[in-house]
DNA sequence: AGGCTTTCGTTAGTGATACTAATGAGCTCG
DNA sequence: CGAGCTCATTAGTATCACTAACGAAAGCCT
């Protein structure tokens, strides 16, 4: 309940971007590993192809990323982000995060301490 | 991103269900303070009143609960969960989160206690 | 080599959740 | 009483997820 709760007040609070989360999750991930394929992507977040389809779709059609047919295999196609979407990302995850911030920075250190281990716990019982 | 990923994991993971967590959250809610009104449901989840009518929609539709005028103003509308509804918002919460129970079972007894503060950071930064 | 199976990506259709904006109905207060 | 506020609803839009069906490419097996 508290994941839900903060999750959506997360959600809420930079809905106004020019992407969703999901969006700029995606061109985060090409940020960090390089230009991945649909299927290494949906896997990344455990999302079905179909959807993750949708996803680049978005972020193709507006000039976040592109396509890159893989030479070595024919059915794959890779997704690179473009300057724009890398700088959008950057953006995003800057300044989106305001109000976390200040929120955290009301804690105490133990209170910050517990929230870091906190974060392994849930990364690890999210599956990755 | 800690958040986001455990919230999309659990989403996923019970998605089978009759109805979604922003509707059973409704009900959880009804049952643990009593019929309220369309704007308080709003209020306590952080919602838009518009977003919550359309919630609400769709459990006075398919019979989770139920519209009662308030007697004292004409403007407001209360919701009451039916039998049907707590039926089901009993057995969402009891066997939906077996995932997660299972997961939790597999983590020493620090990190639950580690996770039960965090719990209670998480909702202080939900601002609820 | 030819055919069956698997993998990969896409599209179509659906559902849940959220938002804004506009509207109408009912209170409240000067 | 009338102006302005509150409450609920509706309409329209966007994101994010799912399943199902499809075509294209690759791999495997006889």
């Amino acid at each position: 309940m508290a994941v839900s709760r903060v999750y959506r007040r997360f959600r809420s609070e930079r809905a106004r971007g020019e992407l969703g989360d999901a969006a700029i999750g995606v061109l985060t991930q090409l940020r960090k590993k390089g230009p991945q394929t649909l299927k290494s992507l949906s896997d990344l977040t455990h999302v079905t192809p179909g959807s993750m389809s949708q996803t680049v779709n978005r972020l193709t059609s507006d000039g976040y990323a592109i396509r890159v047919s893989d030479p070595t295999d024919g059915r794959k196609v890779l997704f690179e982000p473009t300057s724009k979407g890398l700088e959008v990302e950057a953006s995003t995850m800057a300044q989106g995060v305001s109000w976390l911030d200040s929120e955290i920075e009301q804690l105490t250190d133990a209170e910050r301490d517990v929230l870091k281990q906190a974060t392994d716990l849930l990364k690890r019982i999210a599956g990755s």
